[in-house]
DNA sequence: GGACTGTGGGAAAACTCTTTCCCAGGCTAG
DNA sequence: CTAGCCTGGGAAAGAGTTTTCCCACAGTCC
């Protein structure tokens, strides 16, 4: 039952034309056809209802028009932030998008590389930081490496040190500034929701943050460290411990918006005034977070141009040699969850 | 420069067979293959790396393991819950997931699903109401039935009327049941920031509300309807005009999460407290926006469990026939956001 | 006028897989 | 002992494009 469908052969036979001839036509190939068959060939299309089996143009082709975007988690709202703008430029382009989400599996992610491979994708644009575990690590690049060895593309967000173009939010000297915001406020006495150790992302924020301290000769506790998992409730969680665990900090620094706002449900549920007794920020600047009261102050990321720009280093046929690094600064935005230190 | 990959018939020259029979193999098919053989070519195709190339599969069985997922706007959360559930089972299946975003634009829809029908999809899944405008009612329709006519299966979230298998939101219900809690609270003139009067999920919450109004007796009174447009900015802007042109209304209903979150920014603004002066309800039950203070007032929908549901029915090979749908009742939970009325 | 150039167009190979058809050889049954 | 059957395995025919290679023909130059 191959019959619902129209072949070029078809379109040619209708034109009266070689099946060579119409795929030139529609193609727009670099060798000429006549006007006059050019018409023809175009107007038999139009009628048949012409459409191109695409798995017939990637096997002959060798590529396709598939762009791969890789992301932890779609209904977090960091991802599909950068989504947004990965597909808003692959759209452009009149690419198609495949979506694979990972829940920080290393095991899913190679599922999906390989599924890429086999369908000869274009591109693939990996975001979201990667473990610092050394084996899987190894293994994403030697994918990584097999995926481009096909003439395919890889760009990433957020994911420094893969062999691979990259958009990199400076973490570190965001949270940095953060943190010389919140001193200048008269903080001395912080505590920190740090995320996984193991994510580069989380890591580095948690440096930034502490180095300014330490720049401004401020110890950061290790009692005032408690760590998440860079989800709501693992930030309500954490925040809960650090309450129990009884802090002397005057202000709470969450390494994503996400997290923060579980602090900020975990410090209202404990009737912890923010900011008038505890001062909380967050990072990234989630735009479905900006309505939180009091309003975050956090560290603005333009996430969606991010994505955005990954996906147009990763197709991007112009560009070789060279891996480049796009480097993003965050945007210190102060606003109603922080305040001058309580004098308890 | 075919070097780069490994063809099945390679694998079989390597296990000394030939390529039907490492065919047969690697696809487990209903011919019988002697466990010699068969072991032979599974450890020569693992010897070479052997990965199948998919869109040679694609051609060849004229069916790909692509599904795709059509929404209005990845980064509205409202999609972005939907989209995680259909991931989760079309992830689950060893199939890959096409991410297409409309932005209501029946043109780019146009544009994603003729893509799939190129591909050779197995499913799309359709998220999101449409609009009730006929014409291009009417083209959606051809290029479903287009589709499905290919072998392609079909479902919706939020889109009835369709020619294909439907989760949809008993809206209307949902609706009325919150308006019969608030007018239990007290509440006896209301203000609806409605949404967009050609979606359909905008139109069924609305009468959905109204009706229950009626059926106690209440009139909803002409100006204390303002429309937007499902986002959070359309909800800030409709609610300060509701302001300007001064309600008396003491409990406000945006038909969805995302608008209330944009009334109540705006209240706040306008010095006006919730619920004390003015009560706010929503729909939905976004999680991302579940940290709002007060906690916002709404109908829950098991927004991943419907996407899940969605795929669920699309992929189900052993369904034939009429188009099912299956309904989803939303579950009032009354939060901070509302309270008994002012008496002003 | 013949050789040469350039241009439009067609035949066919290539891309990699699935699947049908057929054959050879070992059984069983009569 | 032979006819018929079953089973494993191979050859080959697609599936729908792209692209290379070649041919025919018209025009140009000596």
């Amino acid at each position: 039952m191959s019959s619902s469908y129209v072949t070029l052969e078809q379109v040619a036979q209708h034109a009266g034309v070689s099946l060579a001839t119409a795929s030139r036509v529609i193609n727009g190939s670099t060798r000429q056809v006549s006007q006059r068959l050019s018409e023809k060939v175009n107007a038999s299309a139009e009628e048949l209802g012409y459409l191109a089996n695409a798995s017939a143009q990637t096997l002959a082709r060798n590529s396709s028009s598939l762009v791969g975007l890789l992301v932890h988690d779609i209904a977090d709202p960091y991802f599909s932030s950068i989504a947004r703008g990965v597909t808003r430029y692959t759209e452009e382009q009149g690419l198609v998008t495949v979506l694979g989400t990972t829940y920080r599996s290393a095991q899913k992610e190679s599922t999906i590389l390989a599924a890429l491979r086999a369908h000869r994708a274009k591109a693939v644009v990996l975001v979201g930081s990667r473990s610092t575990d050394e084996e899987s690590n190894a293994r994403l690049v030697r994918e990584i490496e097999a995926f481009q060895q096909q003439g395919g593309r890889v760009a990433c967000v957020s994911q420094p040190g893969l062999p691979a173009d990259t958009v990199s939010p400076d973490n570190h000297t965001g949270a940095a500034e953060l943190a010389r915001h919140l001193i200048a406020l008269g903080h001395r006495r912080f505590a920190i929701l740090a995320g996984p150790t193991n994510l580069s992302t989380a890591r580095e924020r948690l440096d930034g943050f502490h180095s300014a301290l330490s720049a401004a000769g401020l110890e950061l506790e290790h009692h005032n460290i408690v760590h998440g998992d860079f989800t709501r409730d693992g930030g309500f969680e954490s925040t809960q411990r650090l309450m129990r665990l009884g802090t002397d900090a005057t202000c709470l620094f969450a390494v994503n918006d996400v997290m923060a706002t579980g602090a900020m449900a975990a410090l209202r549920e404990s009737g912890i005034g923010v900011p008038e007794e505890l001062s909380v920020a967050g990072f990234d600047d989630i735009p479905t977070l900006r309505d939180l009261a009091p309003a975050l102050t956090t560290v603005r990321l333009p996430l969606e141009q991010m994505g955005e720009r990954a996906a147009q280093m990763a197709l991007e046929s112009d560009h070789e040699g060279e891996d480049r690094t796009v480097n993003v600064q965050g945007e210190v935005l102060m606003r109603e969850s922080t305040g001058k230190p309580s004098t308890r």
